[in-house]
RNA sequence: GGCGGUAUCGUCUAGUGGUUAGGACGAGGGAUUCUCAGUCCUUAAACCGGGGUUCAAUUCCCCGUACCGCUACCA
């Protein structure tokens, strides 16, 4: 009955964007909060000054917005409680889990060096663990710096990690971290405990590349006598090259699909499938239904690598799912900025715009597909396609053409059913299959050899604008003739 | 180098101590059709290697290998 309420949370760093491996950790937490009713929340980690930037910070928080992602409080900033980690790292010195460190950041990075040349451990040798009162007094008198080391304790640690099962690691294989800087602020391991201590986090859900941590902040938990929450471990997101995704290599801001035409759901679906599964052979599965089915124990344990070709397909699947009122809702502002038409032209011709997204969606992959695909829907300037050209324009269809132009003339209602009839009579009388007339009719009132049904296309257009298109189309004919 | 993790079609994955090892993307073929899509049908495509345990191992154990990660007064 008592079970305590869950609260989790997504801890980026502003150096940078939302990438997808964040971007899918944040969507693991929250599905997993919303799943068992709790608690999502935003902590920036902004502790190392020198490499957050402030404005870093709204892009991504847009970037979870954009993807569907809501948090339940206010973001928390761990810059901003920059001193609040003190009482902690006195307490921690004071029950003797920690000590001063006098060792210079030069001295250490030459041990290491040292160490490294000589294929030895690169842990730290514990030289400051051992000094005297007198001297710790003496060094201190003499103000010389120091950094704060906790002191790890002999034997071994295992913790049950929710996705990977048991991991145990020896202790001696944990170096005495430094947790506060010689300047006094705190170091992540410290900040990230006493963070998800106060903020009452109970599960840890992140990125495999943090398992390390994992071992060092239990022996924070255990040396401040806390509780540690649980800890989750997902697998990292690999590029193609199998390397993991990252900035520094140039990998997408998630916000950037969403100016490439992704969906946010379809982006976020994609993402929750890359190492989680419901373990049926479901994959088209919405936000809504997630939130119901998603359970951590079906992370699986395994890189998987970011394979964008089945993001597009899934896209294209949720295009075509969503109803027409809604696609054109986004199309709009698109076909106004590509310079097609303006919104107030699109606000009168609301039905107009439906219809021609009804034609377009189920061939679209992508959103921006739709601004690619419908330009002649808008105006008559595009040029004829080059290669379509030299298939289907010649003077027998152009011939043709002139007399479909009569036939579509005398129609008075011009309808599908009419267009369709009106075009199969030709065929007829001419004995000629139907697409002798469609192909070039196709080419002349859309300038491409691809499309909807030409029937759909003409009636969208009137009769007004499909004779004045073909005729141009039979002069266009007729010059190249010349030449 | 040390430590940790992972290993099923090219990719994302399902699955089991005995299965024709399933689905999806992509690829090939076919049907529908005025084209392109879409839809439907269909073909090819996988259990990393070696030892055990067992009547039986893709499945359990060990070793190796490969890949990934960590190894900061970064987060």
């Amino acid at each position: 009955m008592s079970e305590k309420e869950v609260r989790v949370r997504i801890a980026p760093s502003p150096s940078g964007y939302l990438h997808v491996g964040t971007a899918r950790t944040a969507i693991f937490n929250w599905l997993y909060a919303r799943n068992k009713g709790g608690k999502f929340l935003v902590r920036i980690e902004d502790t190392d000054v020198s490499r957050s930037d402030a404005a870093l910070v709204q892009p991504i928080l847009d970037a979870m917005k954009w993807l569907g992602i809501d948090w339940d409080e206010e973001p928390v900033y761990q810059s901003k409680k920059i001193d609040s980690y003190g009482v902690y790292v006195n307490k921690l010195i004071n029950s003797g889990n920690a000590y001063r460190c006098f060792c210079t950041p030069d001295e250490l990075d030459e041990r290491r060096k040292k160490a490294m040349a000589e294929k030895k451990p690169l842990q730290y040798n514990r030289a400051c663990l051992h000094r005297s009162e007198d001297e710790i007094k003496q060094l201190l008198a003499e103000n010389k710096p120091f950094a704060i080391r906790l002191k790890i304790p002999d034997g071994e640690t295992t913790y049950n990690d929710k996705i990977l099962g048991d991991i145990t690691r020896q202790n001696s294989e944990i170096e005495d971290l430094i947790i506060c800087r010689a300047n006094g602020r705190a170091i992540y391991n410290l900040a990230v405990v006493v963070d998800d201590h106060e903020m009452g986090i109970t599960d840890v859900i992140r990125g495999n590349d943090h398992i390390s941590n994992t071992f060092k902040q239990i022996h924070i938990y255990q040396a401040l006598s806390l509780t540690p929450p649980n800890f989750a471990h997902v697998p990292l997101i690999l590029r193609p090259d199998k390397k993991k995704v990252s900035k520094r290599l140039g990998d997408k801001d998630v916000a950037e699909y969403g100016a490439e035409g992704i969906l946010p759901e379809a982006m976020f679906n994609f993402l929750c499938l890359l190492g989680w599964s419901p373990k049926d052979d479901r994959e088209f599965l919405p936000i809504e239904e997630l939130k119901k089915i998603f359970v951590l124990e079906n992370v699986n344990g395994s890189n998987p690598i970011f394979n964008e070709e089945k993001l597009i397909a899934l896209n294209g699947e949720y295009i075509r799912s969503y109803p027409d009122h809604e696609l054109a809702a986004m199309v709009a502002p698109e076909l106004v900025r590509a310079g097609y038409t303006s919104k107030y032209w699109l606000e009168t011709r609301w039905q107009y715009l439906m219809d021609i997204i009804g034609m377009l969606k189920e061939r679209c992959k992508r959103m921006s597909d739709f601004v690619a695909m419908s330009e002649h829907f808008f105006h008559n300037e595009f040029e004829y396609d080059d290669k379509a050209v030299k298939k289907r324009f010649n003077h027998e269809a152009a011939e043709r053409m002139k007399q479909l132009c009569d036939k579509f003339e005398s129609i008075g209602n011009f309808k599908l059913e009419n267009i369709e009839g009106a075009l199969g009579d030709l065929a007829e009388e001419l004995q000629i299959k139907k697409g002798e007339l469609i192909h070039p009719v196709r080419l002349a009132v859309s300038g491409i050899s691809f499309g909807p049904s030409l029937y759909h296309i003409l009636e969208a257009l009137g009769q007004q604008e499909v004779l004045a298109r073909m005729k141009k189309a039979i002069e266009f004919i007729n010059k190249m003739g010349d030449k």
